[in-house]
DNA sequence: CATGAATGAGAATTCATTCAT
DNA sequence: TATGAATGAATTCTCATTCAT
């Protein structure tokens, strides 16, 4: 029952699949609509049909196909009675795993490769000579020996991505957290 | 003397800044050469003497406008003989700083204002409600005492970035870094 | 029945004659896409739909305009058992009467005006003067009386296009031809 | 004496040099003035010291390295007291070498490569073909031995030339030329 | 005489969108 | 529902020409 209806849904979702996948492979921009019709198989007329627009269509893609969703509900469990520790570990890696399996998704955030080039090539950079700089100290005894690589990526990137969302941190409350004054 | 040559140069570099400016407001894509050529008060076809495309632009601006010179600079002066908290603390805010001055340019990074706006909702929901959790378990004495809302922000951001760039963080590492096992 | 291809295959035949037209009074290169479309009465983007490129159009027009396949079926029927000469002038004014009916096909050939009017100078006078001399030699006996301003033709326009494709002709081979000396 | 007058002249000789092998390998519509200019060492403005337009100087080329002038004083030089045929041999070896020494002039005629592979194509399957068809007749014996290849070259172009240059030959006259009836 | 920066018009081509079938 | 022919506006880029230096 209801054919009609459940063919029509089925090609939306046949349309959102195709669109996603499209527009992570060539950017936004880059993808036209006959791209997008060519994907999934149809003529560009009938994208419209579905959707208003193309940019309706991208908002769709962004809003039906986004995992804000799944990250609240990660992020809402019930995990009362178990360990802070293990719940941030568990927590994190679930949040990891879902950026992981939504890289297609994260690509449409990025103008192309040229973005993400870009973006790799500072954050490599600026990890590497923090971590050479906080390997100096704990070898000269005046930083406790820790994981200096995880360190330096995590002050890296905290202050990039903080000031790249226009929040920026307060940074000496950043380094009292990883490195607390002794009391 | 180089009157011809001066203007030039002179030219060249009104044309990066106005293209600078005009792909942080438009994205790459968005921006047209005749967007591009109004900004800097010129015709398109001049835009062809200085660059000979516009893909070739936009490589110029990336290059010469980019903060990477400034950063390695910044991360590679001396501060021996300081202690490394205090030496940390300044070496990340004129981090923040450079960032801060280059909006523009981080703008570039993002395909127009939609990747920005999904960021800015994708971290602040997340530091949100980890920061929640860190909240309780602090009450609930089972963490110390600490500046939670840094906390979160920081965990976060960590796992976004290294997973953008490709290079996933080791997870419990991180932990253990924020919050240490007693020994 | 194939309302839709017929249409389609219609549109294309009337482009094509459209862009014979065209192209024979402009020239290949003087002729705009721009004009191609007018003079079909469509507009620009369609020609696009038809031919992926200008120079497409120009390929197709001249394959499937040209006036190969009807030469060769000329020269090639069968002629056995009827009188030489007359066989040759029918053949001669069949081919004639092939390039008088695609005046504007043999017109794409030349960059426009100009070289017309060029090759007409040049052919005219060449023959004027050979002419001349021809009738010259037949006054003072040396030559037996014939059409000298066919003959004047004859080998002006032999000698030119000979050379003009690239395969220069056996010039005393030629005068032998048309004044056999006497055995 | 004259030094700037001597050296306009030199230039302006250069410049038509120059010019004349640009179109010759591009074709007048393919030669940018910046292709020009540069053939010639010299910046695009400085062309218009020399000639007020582009079009100007295809027409100056066209006129002053045109062979009319030589082709006349070739066609019209004294022969008087020697044999007609020794005298035709001399004339068209003459116009020949004209032709062939002046092949970029002759390239500047033609829309291209595109022409003269297609006039190319045309001759020389209709002069294979009437070949053919001179060989069968002189085996019967229908038509006396003779150079049936230079035949079928000469009847070719002259019917082609000639439409092309649009006044057409008489047919019959051409055959009766080549192949007199006995009398 | 010579340069080359700058222009304005126009070139080929692409593309989101509409609509008759 | 689905097609695909057709459009009109915009895009990147080229080019003949001008003119201050």
């Amino acid at each position: 029952m209801g054919t009609r209806k459940e063919q029509a849904e089925w090609r939306r979702e046949q349309l959102l699949d195709a669109a996603l996948r499209v527009f992570a492979a060539k950017g936004v921009d880059g993808a036209s609509v006959k791209d997008l019709a060519e994907a999934a198989g149809v003529t560009p007329g009938l994208l419209y049909r579905y959707f208003v627009s193309k940019e309706a269509l991208v908002e769709t893609v962004l809003r039906e196909r986004g995992f804000m969703p799944r990250l609240r509900e990660l992020l809402t469990a019930d995990r009362s009675g178990r360990p802070a520790r293990q719940v941030l570990v568990e927590l994190l890696v679930s949040f990891d795993a879902l950026l992981a399996g939504n890289a297609e998704l994260m690509a449409v955030f990025f103008s192309a490769a040229r973005a993400r080039a870009a973006l790799a090539e500072l954050t490599g950079e600026g990890q590497r000579l923090i971590g050479a700089f906080l390997d100096d100290r704990v070898a000269a005894g005046e930083l406790p020996p820790h994981d200096t690589g995880t360190a330096a990526r995590t002050l890296f990137a905290t202050v990039a991505v903080n000031r790249a969302t226009g929040s920026p941190i307060d940074v000496p409350a950043l380094v009292e957290l990883l490195y607390p004054e002794e009391r």
